[in-house]
DNA sequence: TTTATTGGTG
């Protein structure tokens, strides 16, 4: 039914490129009905099937020689829907240039395209014109409205918008609803909901997505279960609500007892999996997914990143290439491999991810800069890195920690202050990543009062100090030779210090020649960490450099007799 | 024409 709609549709388009005024507003119209897989036909040789789409609609408009306000309406509903808002927008905004009289299709489109992309003053201006237009009595319009200004957190503009609409319908009331649950408003939005003529799946959904994020799972539960029809998302909903606080066993029972799955279920399990370290579960997982998409292949490699399994991760990528030809790897998937190879600390894969990311033309933006930041900042590029940090357009707090850490761990520890410094002065609020930089950076400088002043700094910005953070400080006055001062530190710590802690006490124990610290620190590497025979033989080194000749064939007889072999490079030992 | 669920950087 739908194929000759195609071929009219193709045999206009032919009457386009030769220049020939037609009604190109039916073709754009047409567009927006048919069949997605249909459109991608249309669209010759894309590698990115929107972007190709949306060029290829406004190549039509701006064929037209004098394009009516339907058209442009129609483009912009068009791109819109299609996810490409700032097009949208500057379509709209070209339209009002022109003189066209914007419709009420235009303005809802457009203030969608604006609350999409959280655009503040631009929603502001339609918003004015509409008005100015007389176009603020339409239900489209107006509900549009309340859904933006819930979306920029403006929620008594939102409830004004709303109060004036004469005939609200499920929509509008959900969009308020949305609005005060975003703003983590619980009270008001049960208010709403209860008060609501009528609900459908999205009201419920949105409740029980509200109660899931402020990590009520009971009352999301009790929710479902009171639900007249459930979807797709009211059981990803219960999923990944039980994934985000922990409760990683209730979220498998969900998707057990799920009809039916679709990939985000799917995906949702796995990223769960992958947040409690449960690797293998994941695997197992990922491998009994019936039809994996790029989502699934996402989820999946991101999970290996960041359980530091990057090799596993570059191979998935690389059967991802393989075995999954229609599959074409995004931003998000980039920025995971690049996690990886700086994870791998190999400069070499620097230089091939960006040659592969111009082969695949992917448009280097914010994200995957700060990626190849830390890559190249860990790789001992600090003046790429720096080039790519001043590139950024917006500069936020993941990016200057990564930076921080770049500058510090290659010796440049002024620059490392600096920053910090500056994001003070921005306003952005350090978190514990940005700590971890700083820190690591007067390590690496062995500034010890720095450090110390770091530290106590995290409680003023609200933050409490990670194991890594105690570790990294345990590190620096090791390495100093102050060795009591780092015992106490670690006997302060408020958690079970891991082995690394002890470890790098262990390790300045050895360089300092303190056996007394050293095999108080070498006894908890190996409670913690019995395989490792590496904290037998630093032991061992320790006793021997003391003069404890007995101590030291004692021990390496033990290592022997248990026949354990050494095993070089773990983390600390570098 | 307007609303809800998913994956990311330290």
């Amino acid at each position: 039914m739908l194929v000759p709609k195609l071929e009219t549709l193709l045999s206009k388009q032919i009457t386009v490129q030769q220049g020939k005024q037609i009604h190109g507003c039916i073709i754009i119209n047409r567009l927006y009905y048919l069949e997605p897989l249909l459109i991608r036909q249309l669209v010759p040789s894309s590698r990115s099937y929107s972007t190709g789409l949306a060029h290829y609609v406004q190549g039509i408009l701006h064929h037209l020689q004098n394009p009516d306000a339907f058209s442009w309406s129609c483009t912009i509903r068009y791109l819109s829907q299609e996810g490409q808002f700032k097009d949208a927008f500057s379509l709209y905004a070209e339209m009002s240039r022109v003189g066209l009289c914007p419709s009420t299709f235009a303005v809802s489109s457009t203030l969608r395209a604006c609350a999409r992309i959280v655009d503040k003053i631009g929603g502001r201006v339609v918003h004015g014109q509409a008005y100015k237009y007389g176009l603020c009595t339409c239900v489209y319009v107006q509900t549009s409205l309340v859904d933006l200004y819930s979306k920029l957190g403006d929620m008594g503009t939102a409830q004004k918008a709303f109060d004036e609409i004469v005939d609200k319908n499920v929509v509008s009331w959900n969009s308020i609803l949305s609005g005060y649950l975003k703003s983590g408003n619980l009270a008001e939005a049960k208010r709403m909901f209860n008060s609501m003529p009528a609900k459908d799946v999205v009201s419920w959904n949105s409740m029980l997505s509200g109660y899931a994020r402020v990590g009520n799972m009971d009352q999301a539960s009790i929710m479902f279960k009171q639900m007249p029809e459930r979807n797709f998302a009211s059981w990803n909903a219960m999923i990944s609500g039980f994934v985000d606080c922990g409760r990683i066993k209730s979220a498998r029972g969900y998707f057990d007892k799920m009809p039916q799955k679709n990939n985000i279920s799917w995906m949702a399990m796995i990223s769960g999996y992958s947040k409690c370290g449960d690797v293998e579960s994941a695997n197992v997982l990922f491998s009994k997914l019936p039809k994996k998409d790029l989502l699934s292949f996402n989820a999946m490699i991101s999970c290996l990143v960041k359980n530091s399994k990057p090799k596993e991760a570059l191979q998935l990528f690389d059967q991802m290439l393989k075995h999954h030809v229609d599959i074409q790897p995004d931003k998000l998937t980039l920025v995971s491999v690049i996690s990886a190879c700086s994870q791998l600390g190999d400069l070499r894969f620097g230089s091939w991810i960006e040659s592969y990311m111009k082969s695949i033309k992917v448009e280097r933006d914010d994200h995957l800069c700060t990626a190849l930041i830390d890559l190249y900042g860990k790789c001992g590029n600090v003046q790429k890195a720096s080039e790519l940090f001043n590139s950024l357009e917006k500069k936020d707090v993941v990016a200057y920690s990564a930076m921080i850490l770049g500058f510090g761990i290659n010796s440049k520890i002024d620059e490392a202050t600096k920053l910090f410094k500056s994001l003070i002065d921005a306003r952005i609020p350090p978190n514990l990543a940005t700590f971890t930089g700083l820190l690591t950076s007067y390590c690496h400088a062995g500034l010890v009062e720095e450090g110390y002043k770091c530290f106590a700094m995290m409680k003023d910005h609200k933050l409490t100090p990670s194991t890594d953070h105690y570790a990294t400080m345990v590190d620096l006055l090791a390495r100093a030779g102050r060795l009591q001062e780092a015992y106490e530190m670690i006997t302060s710590m408020p958690m079970q210090p891991h082995a690394g802690v002890w470890g790098a006490l262990l390790l300045a124990c050895k360089v300092h020649n303190n056996a007394q610290l050293g095999e108080i620190a070498a006894k908890h590497c190996l409670e913690l960490e019995p395989e490792t025979t590496a904290y037998y033989s630093l032991l061992a080194d320790i006793y021997a450099s003391v003069g404890k000749w007995g101590e030291a064939r004692n021990l390496r007889k033990v290592i022997k007799e248990k026949k354990l072999r050494n095993l070089p490079g773990s983390s600390w030992m570098e």
